[in-house]
DNA sequence: TTGACATGAAACCTTTTGGTTTCGTATAAA
DNA sequence: TTTATACGAAACCAAAAGGTTTCATGTCAA
C-alpha cells in the first residue's frame, strides 16, 4: 500500500537534480563517454561521475565498457516507475479541481 | 532548450522524498490539517511542517486557513509539469530499446 | 477571561549532497 | 616500451536536508 515498488526511490532521487536531468536529455540523443558529457557542463569530471553513479543507481543509464572508454546509454524504461506513480493521480483530477475552485471562490468572497 | 519551465525544479525536488510522496497520497484522498497528517507518521509535527513547506513551494498543496486550523489541499495540477517532462522521452522508447538489446547481445557473446 | 489547542517560527544538530583536488590504473598509440 | 589518455577512487569541504526541542501566538470553548 505504501509504495508500489521500492525501486521508485532511486528514480525520483535521480530526477531531483537539474544537472542529472540535463544529462538524461543529452544521453537520450545518443550514448556518450563520461569525458564528453563532462565537457558540456561547468563542473569537473569527478562531479559528473558522481551524478552518473546516481543515475546508474536508478537504472536510468547503462554502461558499456569499450576499450579505455565507458559509454553511457540512456535507459528510458526506468522512467516508467515514475510515470506510473504519477499517473495514479489522474483519477483525482476532476474531483480536486472542483474542491480547489470552491476554495478560491470563498477566498475571493472574504477579501 | 535547457528546461521547459523553471517551475519544474521545486516539483521534482518535492517528489524526491518518500515522506512527501506519502503525504501527497494521503491528501489526495481528502484535505487535512497538519496535526492529523503528523499523527500518521513517526516524526514530529515541525518535521511534517517543513515537508509541507516544500510541497507548497512546488505548488503541490494549497492551504486553506480555517479558524485555528490550516487545511492542506492536494493540487494535482502541479504534477503536470513532471508528467510533461517525463512524457518527452516516450519517443525515444523504441529506438533505445533496440540499442540496449544489441548491447545485451554483445555482452552475452563476450562472457 | 482563562485555559486548552492548533499551529508557526527559531535555534540547533547530524547526515547527505554536490562539488573539489589529488592520485592510481588500464588501454591506445607513438 | 614509453607516453598520453580516459577513467575510477579516495579524501576532503561547504552547504543543504531532514530531523529535534523550545517558545510564541491566535483562536475556540468554558
Amino acid at each position: 500500500m505504501s509504495e508500489s515498488r521500492e525501486t521508485i526511490q532511486p528514480v525520483f532521487r535521480a530526477l531531483a537534480d537539474p544537472t542529472r536531468r540535463a544529462i538524461i536529455r543529452m544521453l537520450a540523443h545518443g550514448p556518450r563517454p563520461i569525458g564528453e558529457i563532462a565537457s558540456a557542463f561547468a563542473m569537473t569530471r569527478p562531479a559528473i561521475a558522481k551524478h552518473l553513479a546516481i543515475l546508474r543507481d536508478g537504472d536510468l543509464i547503462i554502461v558499456e565498457p569499450k576499450g579505455r572508454e565507458r559509454i553511457n546509454h540512456f535507459n528510458p524504461a526506468a522512467l516508467k516507475a515514475a510515470t506510473d506513480w504519477l499517473s495514479y493521480f489522474d483519477r483525482f483530477w476532476d474531483e480536486k479541481l472542483e474542491e480547489l475552485k470552491r476554495l478560491a471562490e470563498h477566498k475571493k468572497g472574504s477579501s
